[in-house]
RNA sequence: GGCUCGAUAGCUCAGUUGGUAGAGCAGGGGACUGAAAAUCCCCGUGUCAGUGGUUCGAUUCCACUUCGAGCCA
């Protein structure tokens, strides 16, 4: 018999964290996030990270653990995860993953298996060059000789998923074809019991707007030129939500009103992109945002088939 | 009060020498296996302000009306 983890997910503003700390109390449970931008430190107001006081003395993990000047990735994610899963499992307790980063909660649920590779900066920079240098088509045709089966789902404008073929490839000698065969196999761990929390499209986009005007006023320019004082290189944290638009203010590309737009829309579509991937999995259950907490988690322990 | 210009997609505007129209932005849908709050793909019918006239046919021409901008009194 498997052990159950829950796992909350949901578009960012969609009240993720006061469901998950309730029901934490509730079946004595402690908290792994899934979020790709609260993993770092001092950024808070930005990444609307749970203070202390929200946690009301639940465990939080994968939360506010890497210096923004690091490079950390899904690979990472689900090894710390999955540590956090057993630690919690040996307590006794109930793990309950929260987040909105989709890729890494997949990480999880799917048991995708990544192969114990050091990531190669060189490579990556040597990619970079020829894409600049010569054309992105270079590196696609590259690719597309690699691994054509793989080619067929990404366009020759994706460079992120080209430059990713070439590097699997160059760090293993298999093809990502290959690579998601052998991960495929693999059995999962755990019995993921997977809830997402759905608003009305219009609701969930006012939510976003004042969420974003409080961050300005909480300090969010502030904690943003804290910490480009302190750091040096951004590897993956700046390009969070909030952070690039403020950097961009900083420097003069256009005023604090436009700024406070681009949060907005950028994060607006940030939150459809989310729903369109939780959207995907069909074994999950949909909670209403509307609903009473209660209410949504007495539906997670039904479905869950807990207390 | 008179004259001029404007009124077309949610917004900014283009266009139709008369055969019912198209860009950008916004918005919607989708993809996603080591950067993922990233990256990428697809999607444009709207009383062409209203009423009447000319016409086989008007969003296009004409008249009036309404609203807006400007100029002159």
């Amino acid at each position: 018999m498997k052990e159950k983890v829950i796992v909350i997910c949901g578009p960012t503003a969609s009240g993720k964290t006061a469901l998950s700390i309730e029901l934490a109390k509730k079946i004595n449970g402690e908290i792994i996030s899934a979020d790709s931008m609260q993993i770092y430190k001092e950024m808070n107001i930005g990444t609307a990270k749970p203070t202390i006081e929200e946690m009301e003395g639940i465990k939080h993990y994968l939360l506010d653990f890497v210096s923004p000047d690091q490079r950390y990735s899904v690979a990472e994610y689900q090894k710390d995860a999955k540590k956090a899963i057993k630690e919690i499992l040996k307590k006794g307790k109930v793990p309950i993953i929260v987040g909105g980063t989709g890729l890494y909660v997949d990480s999880l649920i799917y048991e995708i298996q990544y192969p114990n590779i050091e990531f190669d900066e060189k490579y990556r920079e040597q990619l970079e060059e020829i894409a600049e240098k010569q054309g992105l088509e270079v590196l696609y045709k590259k690719a597309l000789e690699i691994d054509e089966k793989a080619m067929q789902k990404i366009s020759p404008n994706d460079k992120k998923r080209i430059m990713r073929v070439l590097e699997i490839y160059h760090a293993t000698g298999k093809t990502k074809t290959e690579q998601e065969i052998e991960s495929r196999m693999q059995p999962i761990e755990y019995d993921y019991k997977v809830f997402a929390i759905n608003w009305d499209r219009q609701v969930l986009y006012e939510r976003i707007n004042k969420r974003v005007d409080i961050m300005v006023e909480q300090g969010l320019i502030e904690e943003v030129k804290t910490i480009l004082q302190k750091y040096k290189t951004f590897p993956t944290a700046m390009q969070g939500l909030g952070y690039k638009e403020v950097v961009d203010y900083i420097e003069g590309k256009y005023t604090k009103e436009e700024m406070i737009d681009k949060i907005k829309m950028e994060t607006r579509r940030y939150a459809k992109r989310q729903l369109t991937w939780f959207r995907k999995n069909k074994q999950t259950t949909w909670l209403e945002g509307t609903n009473e907490l209660q209410n949504n988690i007495n539906i997670i322990l039904e479905g869950a088939n807990i207390g």
